[in-house]
DNA sequence: ATTGCTTCCGTAGTGAGGTACGGGTCTAAG
DNA sequence: CTTAGACCCGTACCTCACTACGGAAGCAAT
């Protein structure tokens, strides 16, 4: 693993950025990634340049955007349309909200049935089956068709 | 889509429950639900008892749980098992919890980028892309390995 | 009786983001 | 010089929850 002085292999590369070398070539096939000339009958090389938009990937994945919206984030990148970006970001913003109440809802729905459940029915029905009997009262049907 | 007290076709059992036919059909395939017998050459036809399982599913599916989670709740419904059912119930609200945390980790993150653009950065470099090319700091990396 | 919607049944495809495999070629260490 | 370990490349496969397709047969209305 001797990167003699920015200059990796695809495994190199890889490693650095802690993705699988099959990672690499599917962002390459994905139009994510440039795949560098290759000397004859040789080995690719890659510098801190290909590294650099690795972190770009995953930093943006990380965020919620999809390797899609990647490649047309990548576009925006020379600066020039960074008005463009902030969009895609406030629309990500906004998606990522939307998720968070979900789930929070969710959260109340789910905790308030292990409550009721572990404050021990005496033999009786237990009101957690019930409830997914039921159909977890309005909270499903009514409010998912919202979200 | 007459329904001759609780007797239904498959297509109306899927409508009333507010899912597809093709779904019904996987859930059976799945073992979620079972296919009553089918008279001589003729067309099977469901029970209330049918629908009840369908909410089942689509009531546990809305708290997070998978189909494979569903299979095992559905054979802890017999009232008998209730502490095992909350323990899946607990686990899952773990795991609702953990992906609302990261959510929100994601949802400060990109706030902050979004902010920090479309405060005005006269025609310098972009903060939101300079971010992305950094890797978004010690967000991304850092912290996404311990959750 | 003919049209036209369902049901039935098996198989196959979708999307997202990879992961695995297999056979060939390079290269570095011993 | 040999051999272990990368690399190269195409293709296939994976998960999850559906969704679509195709052809035969049933059922209801016109
Ligand atoms: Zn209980
Ligand atoms: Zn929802
Ligand atoms: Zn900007
Ligand atoms: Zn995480």
């Amino acid at each position: 693993m001797l990167k003699k002085r920015n200059v990796m292999t695809i495994g190199t590369l890889a490693k650095t950025a802690g993705v699988g070398v099959e990672t690499v070539r599917y962002y390459q096939r994905r139009g994510l990634m440039s795949e560098p000339e290759k000397p004859y009958g040789g080995i690719r090389h890659y510098d801190e340049q290909a590294l650099a938009r690795l972190h770009f990937i995953r930093a943006s994945q990380w965020l919620g955007f999809s390797l899609d919206e990647i490649g047309e984030l990548l576009t925006l990148q020379d600066g020039a349309h960074c008005d463009e970006a902030r969009e895609l970001g406030e629309q990500k913003l906004t998606s990522v909200r939307r998720k968070i109440s979900h789930l929070q809802q969710i959260e109340r729905a789910l905790n308030e049935l292990v409550q009721k459940c572990s404050a021990g029915h005496g033999d009786v029905y237990c009101p957690l089956m019930a409830s997914l009997n039921d159909g977890v009262e309005d909270a499903t049907t009514d409010k998912h068709k919202v979200c």
